[in-house]
DNA sequence: AGTTCCTACTTACTAATAGTGACTATTGGC
DNA sequence: GCCAATAGTCACTATTAGTAAGTAGGAACT
């Protein structure tokens, strides 16, 4: 029933990412959010409006970034102020919550930085020998080792 | 065009994952995936089975662990043996690269179990508050600061 | 001899989510 | 009076996640 001696510990303070109930997961969705994780990037040196985010973020919609940013204000992650102004502006800030996250985040992009070649080269050595197999082997057997 | 000092260093290295096209966001994209993390964590200390990652990991379907063990294997995370006995055997190791980035991951799962109830505090202010301007105000006034 | 069981998958289908493009309110400037 | 600017919303489509059932092939039971 129990394997290993870390799953215990984590049974036993109450919280286990691994139950599917667990609310600590909801943190994992949070951080299994790649825009949630490129606008804490932003936001960890300094407050920015939604359109500077909007631009410094390629690819995102409005949409996503607003049901981001929501996101994360309800977790706590960020504050929202908006100034009722004409045009409107809103700004946005990383709480010290948020902040303690970030530095993890930050370290992960690091790691992508450095180990990106490695990541890229892994690939392209499955993807060739995916095809070979397929020009030669029968289906499904791929590796043997006794 | 070039915001600030952090960004410009990451321009300078070639790899920026606030660029659209940039392959640093792939692992974004492994990192943004919760089965990923959960399996990665599970693989991080011993060599496991198929079935006993599912029966570990709460709530995945056979399909979604095939696709996320190959993503993983593509990416060089880890590393699959099938032994062709009947019926089937296939161990799931984690790489030396693997061990590399679960570090950070165990790290982010640390982080959910000391700061969830943090989150969970944050969520239920940020639905009663909501609730009262429902209730009260105009929708979409919230916050207003000088 | 036939049926069932086991594991690690596929495959076909449905539900949920991500993304796209057009639309809105407000008002200062032309 | 009309356009630009900001931070959205809404209706729609595309992609992805999840579900349920099927497959292989030999071992063990009936």
């Amino acid at each position: 029933m129990i394997e290993n001696s870390d799953r215990v510990l984590q049974i036993s303070s109450s919280w286990d990412a691994y139950h599917t109930e667990c609310p600590t997961r909801l943190v994992l969705n949070r951080i299994a959010d790649k825009w949630a994780v490129l606008v804490l990037g932003l936001l960890e040196t300094e407050t920015k409006r939604f359109s500077i985010l909007q631009r410094e973020i390629g690819g995102i919609s409005q949409k996503m970034l607003t049901q981001t940013l929501r996101g994360l204000e309800r977790d706590g992650l960020i504050a929202r102020t908006i100034f009722p102004t004409v045009p409107p502006k809103v700004e946005y800030t990383i709480t010290p919550l948020g902040k303690t996250l970030v530095g993890l985040l930050a370290a992960v992009r690091v790691w992508s930085e450095t180990h990106i070649e490695e990541v890229l080269k892994a690939q392209s050595d499955y993807d060739k020998a995916a095809q070979e197999t397929l020009n030669s082997e029968a289906p499904g057997v791929r590796t043997v080792r006794f």
